[in-house]
DNA sequence: AGTCCACAGGAAGGGCAGGCGA
DNA sequence: TCGCCTGCCCTTCCTGTGGACT
């Protein structure tokens, strides 16, 4: 029989069978999506592209700004990073400063809004500044001054760009775009980087003219690029001994699946390999990699669902607790009942609707504006998960509100 | 063809928390 | 400490919408 990993009730430490257990990992780091690696397989020509776009910073030159565009997890941000990498490298002890600034717009609270965006830049470059109180041109100064106090080139990254330009247009890429003109020593480059492919054709002439001056696309991974990409990592990664050959097929095949995703196929080797250890299995098998698809669609849910606002889990209550194809109204009344019964304060219809929207853009939920003739105009709102999913869902949130 | 419904969603403004300068 | 300014979250008010019904 298989030693329990962990010891109970016979007196030993209840870690020493763990301890005492050969690891299936060997560095479980290099599996992780944001490990840059030493080499990116099967993007040779985008970053070919890239470095002879970024080349001239080393001559001091300020380099074009680039737009990059692909779907999610065909290793944009990673390219980047490691031509960046290189570029700090041979640069190390020359004359001229170049400094990178890398942000995701998408992060909540960190660079969803332009205040907070310049916030988080003079942050980098080493300013501290208050979160809110300020006038955003006072910002924007500020930053503007920083960064012209020397001769430097500074490169901005703005991932996910896409997020910041919906939330609050695109007046802050036409500061940024325009801001060289205004400097005396420093200068920056920007590269944008997004999954929405229309992204560009949605800006200012002006903007589009100006960031776009350099485009990028990078194609999805398909099966076998992705098993190339993952074969690597296993050798870096695991026990080579300790992990099936049809693991890596399965997780290549499921992510092609998904666009080429290939932040998705090591998420699927790495928790596949944490679930057999966890399991005390000596193997990582077919079976596993199964489990992780399964762990790794609710962790990212619930994960999503727990970060939310108080108020936006009252609706998302209130909507697992209405009929399969529920309309705004219903909605409503569910979530002023919800409210009542648990002591909060009840928020406006229209508010209620923003906070599906936000939802619906998390892809927690779909809703899609229908018409019902001479009964009105609504929305019609589901849940876009499992019903495995949605029941953890509502596991959780009946722990947190009374019905 | 006109009416009607139940909202969607844009615009404007209020309240609050927080920073700045006098 | 106070007045003023800001961003953010929210409400109020308003117009627009599209298809069933008359």
């Amino acid at each position: 029989m298989q030693k329990s990993l962990y010891n109970l009730n016979n007196g030993e430490n209840i870690f020493s069978g763990y301890v005492e257990r050969k690891s299936l990992f060997k560095n479980k780091r290099v599996l992780s999506s944001s490990f840059i690696p030493d080499n990116i397989p099967h993007r040779d020509a985008e970053i070919s592209q890239i470095s002879s776009i970024i080349a001239p910073a080393l001559r001091g030159y300020t380099p074009n700004n680039v737009f990059i565009y692909g779907t999610c997890g065909t290793g944009k941000s990673l390219t980047v990073q490691f031509v960046l990498n290189q570029l700090h490298e041979v640069n190390k002890n020359a004359d001229n400063e170049i400094k990178s600034m890398y942000i995701n717009c998408k992060m909540k609270k960190v660079a969803d809004t332009e205040y907070r965006l310049f916030a988080h830049m003079l942050k980098e470059i080493g300013h501290d500044v208050p979160d809110t109180g300020l006038p955003t041109d006072v910002l924007y100064n500020k930053f503007f001054e920083t960064i012209d106090s020397k001769k430097q080139l500074i490169i901005i990254i703005l991932d996910e760009i896409d997020a910041l330009f919906k939330k609050v247009g695109d007046e802050f890429l036409y500061n940024l775009t325009r801001i060289n003109l205004e400097l005396k020593q420093a200068q920056i480059s920007l590269i944008g980087i997004t999954n929405d492919l229309s992204f560009l054709n949605d800006l200012d002439a002006r903007v589009k003219s100006s960031l776009g001056e350099e485009e990028i696309l990078f194609k999805p991974y398909n099966a076998m690029q992705l098993k190339d990409i993952l074969m690597n990592r296993v050798k870096e990664g695991f026990n080579q001994s300790d992990i099936d050959n049809v693991v890596v097929n399965k997780c290549a095949a499921l992510a092609a699946q998904e666009h080429g995703d290939a932040r998705r196929a090591l998420d699927l080797l790495r928790v596949a390999g944490e679930l057999a250890e966890r399991l005390g299995d000596v193997k990582v098998e077919e079976k596993h990699v199964n489990m992780a698809e399964e762990k790794i669609d609710i962790d990212k849910i619930i994960e999503i669902i727990k970060t939310q606002p108080k108020q936006s889990q009252a609706v998302l209550y209130a909507i697992i607790n209405c009929d399969e194809k529920c309309l705004t109204g219903d909605v409503f009344e569910k979530y002023k009942d919800i409210c009542l019964k648990n002591n909060i304060k009840i928020l406006t219809q229209r508010r209620v609707g923003d906070l599906i929207n936000e939802m619906d853009m998390l892809s927690i939920l779909t809703s899609k504006v229908i018409s019902k003739g001479r009964y009105g105009r609504t929305r019609a709102i589901s849940l876009s998960v499992s019903d495995n999913v949605s029941n953890k869902i509502r596991n959780i949130l009946k722990t947190r509100f009374e019905l």
